[in-house]
DNA sequence: TCAACAGTTTAGAATGGTTTTAATGTAATT
DNA sequence: AATTACATTAAAACCATTCTAAACTGTTGA
């Protein structure tokens, strides 16, 4: 449970100014229970079906961006024609569940250690991501 | 080398008929030294400079889309709102350079076996990808 | 051999997620 | 309060991808 204030607080230490949009998406996003993942038509129902208030459509982009940038939300890379986000900002990894469209968490211990053995001159490893494709098993 | 012959038989054998189109895709995405990774605008560009037909758009996406259906080709998930493809088949990892929205295959060895310690009930693992993020390296 | 059929190609339109525009609104600063 | 910079918004634009429907081509079998 974080409260308003404490929102304000992180959007101004962010350097984002606490509009009364951004503290409702932080609401929907940052004070429950569990992380979730979200597509930006998820979150845009979720907006209305939480508050009275509609916010437009570019500034739920607008504000995705902006916490993806200060490191508050992660962008998941998934073979689809749209953006998955994750409040879940842990380093973990994936499994992606075809059929439904659904992604679910695995933490580091289902997955184990991965080193990469290879370098490139020049470049440092930013991410190491693991996303296991599930289907339907017919026995 | 694979002669044209060869090409009319491979997809004679998936039940995709051998017309001109295709065949010319087959030449242009498996008659190469090295596997490689493009985007459908690269390989349009591809067909362009390789040759003097064109095909039209439409048909680029419907046999890539064939093709990997048959399992030739396999599509690589990337944040990003375009599709990446891969002639390499054989089950290997990625680095994903950001700077110059470049993948660079890794060995398997590159990367050690994973080992998914989580199941899903009715679910089974369809495939499992590693994606590592390369940034600059300033120091 | 060739008509008939099914599968394929094509230009262009449509789709849909995302970004841009530019006018209006609001938080911060003085 | 006035100024300034930043933010929100509806609508338009963008752009990768898919769809449409008409023309075309490979295949089959009489
Ligand atoms: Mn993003
Ligand atoms: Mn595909
Ligand atoms: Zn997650
Ligand atoms: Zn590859």
């Amino acid at each position: 449970m974080t409260t308003t204030v404490e929102f304000i607080s992180k959007l101004r230490n962010s350097g984002l100014r606490p509009t009364k949009q951004r503290i409702k998406i932080c609401e929907v996003l940052f004070n429950k229970e569990k992380t979730f993942h979200f597509t930006i038509n998820d979150l845009v129902k979720i907006i209305e079906n939480e508050a009275n208030e509609k916010i437009s459509l570019a500034t739920v982009y607008n504000t995705v961006h902006a916490f993806e940038k200060k490191g508050y939300l992660k962008e998941i890379p998934i073979d689809s024609n749209q953006s998955y986000f994750d409040t879940n900002i842990a380093d973990h990894h994936h499994f992606y569940d075809i059929a439904e469209k659904k992604l679910i968490d695995l933490k580091q211990t289902d997955v184990g250690p991965i080193n990469i053995q290879k370098t490139i001159p020049g470049k440092k490893i930013k991410s190491v991501e693991v996303l296991v494709k599930l289907e339907t098993d017919n026995q």
